[in-house]
DNA sequence: GTGAAGATTAACT
DNA sequence: GTTAATCTTCACA
């Protein structure tokens, strides 16, 4: 069951907890990747430092998160790293959810093909690692995720004591943004980043 | 047009 | 724990 609009137009920290469990679905020409998402975090545009559209800034990398919820945003880091994102709550507001890592659910060979490994935990563990082994790259900038080829489903339910808060990651720069518990994991899932 | 920095990863010591 | 790889985006001139 592919998820609706309703739920991406939502306030960005619900939608990101949600989002844990849920399956992640990318088809291509190659064949259908699967992955349960296992670890997101969330960027508040408006208050959070850490986030490019901090302070409302609107530039062409981060207009799609201006746009209503539901729909892809995806950049290159450090020249050398896809990080896919999945826009939350409505117009004008810019919210934005990191997808962080994934459990494989279906696809896994392809996975392996692409990202060059037999290691079926190190597919996923990580933003520029999952975008790899689902084949995103920066022409999914702007997909609309309920769309035909790259969507979310609906998984197994998560409770909320399996949910685990902390800080996000590799932000240092952000100041006092840095220890805000915007990260969400599923406890105890071995296919969580490190 | 030019320059600095980064929501990472893998390979080091 | 530290560092190189590597290039788009953004700010400023």
């Amino acid at each position: 069951m592919k998820l609706k609009r309703d739920f991406y137009n939502r306030d960005g920290l619900i939608v990101a907890e949600e989002l844990l469990g849920k399956t992640l679905v990318h088809i291509t020409e190659d064949g259908i990747t699967k992955g349960k998402i296992v670890e997101v975090e969330a960027y508040m545009g408006a208050v959070d430092k850490a986030a490019h559209s901090y302070g409302n800034l609107c530039s062409e990398r981060t207009k799609i998160q201006y746009g209503e919820g539901g729909y892809a945003y995806v950049y290159l880091i450090y020249g050398m790293h896809i990080c896919m994102n999945i826009v939350a709550n409505r117009e004008a507001i810019p919210e934005a959810i990191l997808i962080r890592a994934l459990e494989p659910l279906e696809g896994i060979e392809l996975m392996k093909k692409r990202r060059k490994t037999d290691n079926v935990k190190l597919l996923c563990n990580g933003p520029g690692k999952l975008s790899q082994a689902m084949g995103i790259t920066k022409d999914n900038y702007g997909d609309d995720l309920c769309g035909e080829a790259l969507y979310v489903e609906e998984g197994i339910a998560v409770k909320k004591k399996q949910i685990l808060k902390t800080k996000r990651i590799n932000i240092d720069y952000a100041e006092e943004a840095r220890d805000y518990l915007w990260r969400f994991t599923i406890k105890d899932n071995p296919y969580v980043s490190k």
